[in-house]
RNA sequence: GUGGCCGUAGCUCAAUCGGUUAGAGCACCAGGUUGUGGUCCUGGGGGUUGGGGGUUCAAGUCCCCUCGGUCACCCCA
């Protein structure tokens, strides 16, 4: 038996956990302050959704889902991305959900492909959608959101970029025009790439090679060929930004891999992690969605959210050389000696438990030396002594673990004194 | 999905030209110390050299396949 975990996955044992687990908090606990609500949409869904809406020349779609048969027939797929699930339980139950629908998700995605540095098969992102709101606002206040996580994390090395991609209105005839010129410049792009413009010709702006960055740089910027209603948007989002503090650089190359993303997208781009690996500096990445309802056969609804990757940032975390969130942990390690105070002990637990105060101890009996190594293990900040001495006079020995002082006190204060963390 | 590099103890690594019983540090466990952890001393457990096949008198070492890691590409989080 292999005991290692699929290719692409990983285990979180501390002390990585802890810190998966105290940014899930924080991001949830952001995430509320600004009015958003949590959600959770099924692990896996039906692969349709995923094809029809998120476009057949994807990479999503044409070679990364994990998709599978059931016992029943049913063509399913593990949640590549968080956006077209939450926009799906939404038509269906609109009626029910107030406008706009603000949601936010902690949860893990899947997607096919070689496992690198900051990219895995399972990957855990913070994701927010706000659903039903066409207005520049939202999208400010996704940008806002996601900055302010970074930065309650410390996080400065990065950079938002933010372009707009158009809507069904000025899209299309950028898309023309952009074609037509790469057509004309067809010699001056390399061999592999020549051939894959004809399916999707955006995607030649956000690549990196050489010759297709020098033909990005003189190719028809979508920035200047918006539509009336599209620039006003952008020019709004752009200002709410400004307003908010935020500096963004307006980046006209860039674009988003899925079909149904409309006028905002923007990624927020860690120079940490391109310094180090030169890989995925990605922190997350987003932007408006206005024609994901339809393309579900739902009525027009609008939409902007992000989904960011949480390993990534965790990386960039450690890249800039910041100490990482940290899952709060044991204050006290009860121990107990001999028949009494074993029994005293047990009821200290019990109280410090009751009284709000992590607390553990062990299962069994076992000599002191064993029971301090095992406090020290656990990362305990006290140990709480009772031994027979103690039991028969009603007192504890508090010893601070860090540095070893130990002070006797009346068994009656433990709870208090270890509850307002200043014993 | 394509390509480069790499797989030796839980971790980081060593092992001469292919040569005898694969070593060390850290970690872990026990004892030194029957009421004091984290320090120190002593001892101990721990290996199908990722897996399979091949070449050879002999393979950790050379060859092939495979799995995994890593990096780059594609693309993304």
């Amino acid at each position: 038996m292999d005991l290692a975990p699929p290719r692409g996955t990983q285990d979180l044992l501390p002390p990585l956990g802890g810190r998966m687990r105290a940014l899930y908090d924080r991001a949830a606990e952001l995430a509320r302050r600004y009015g958003y609500r949590y959600v959770e949409t099924p692990g896996f869904e039906h692969t349709e959704l995923f094809s029809a809406t998120s476009g057949r020349t994807s990479d999503i779609v044409t070679k990364e889902m994990y998709t599978f048969e059931d016992r029943g027939g049913r063509r399913l797929t593990l949640r590549p991305e968080g956006t077209a699930p939450v926009v799906r339980a939404y038509l269906q139950r609109m009626h029910d959900l107030p406008s706009p629908f603000k949601a936010y998700s902690l949860t893990r995605m899947y997607r096919y492909g070689r496992p690198q540095s900051g990219r895995y098969r399972e990957h855990r992102q913070f994701g927010i959608e706000v659903v039903g709101a066409g207005e520049p606002g939202a999208d400010v206040e996704a940008i806002v959101v996601g900055d302010a996580l970074l930065r309650s994390l410390g996080l400065e090395r990065y950079e938002i970029q933010v372009n707009s991609i158009g809507d069904e209105v000025c899209r299309p005839a950028y898309r023309e025009e952009l074609l037509a010129f790469l057509r004309a410049n067809r010699d001056r792009m390399g061999d592999e790439h020549r051939d894959r413009f004809e399916d999707n010709p955006l995607r030649v702006l956000d690549c990196k090679d050489d010759a297709c960055r020098a033909l990005a740089a003189e190719a028809p910027r979508i920035t200047e060929r918006l539509c009336a209603p599209c620039r006003e948007h952008f020019e709004a989002v752009l200002a709410g930004l400004e307003e908010e503090g935020l500096k963004a650089v307006v980046t006209p190359t860039l674009v988003r891999g899925l079909d149904y993303y409309t006028r905002t997208a923007f990624e927020f781009v860690s120079h940490a992690l391109a310094s180090r690996t030169q890989a995925q500096a990605t922190l997350f990445g987003g932007g408006r969605y206005d024609g994901l309802a339809e393309a579900l056969g739902g009525p027009h609804v609008p939409g902007v959210g992000f989904g960011m990757g949480l390993e990534r940032v965790l990386l960039a975390v450690e890249d800039e050389g910041l100490v990482p969130p940290e899952e709060p942990g044991l204050v006290a390690f009860v121990v107990g000696l001999g028949e009494a105070g074993r029994a005293k002990s047990r009821d200290l637990l019990r109280l410090l438990r009751a009284g709000g105060v992590p607390a553990d101890a062990a299962f069994g009996e076992r000599p002191l030396k064993a029971q301090l190594r095992m406090a020290d293990r656990a990362g305990a900040r006290y140990a709480a002594i009772v031994g027979e001495e103690e039991a028969a006079s009603g007192t504890v020995a508090l010893r601070r673990l860090a540095d070893g002082v130990q002070e006797t006190v009346p068994e009656a204060t433990v709870v208090d004194r270890l509850r307002a963390g200043d014993a």
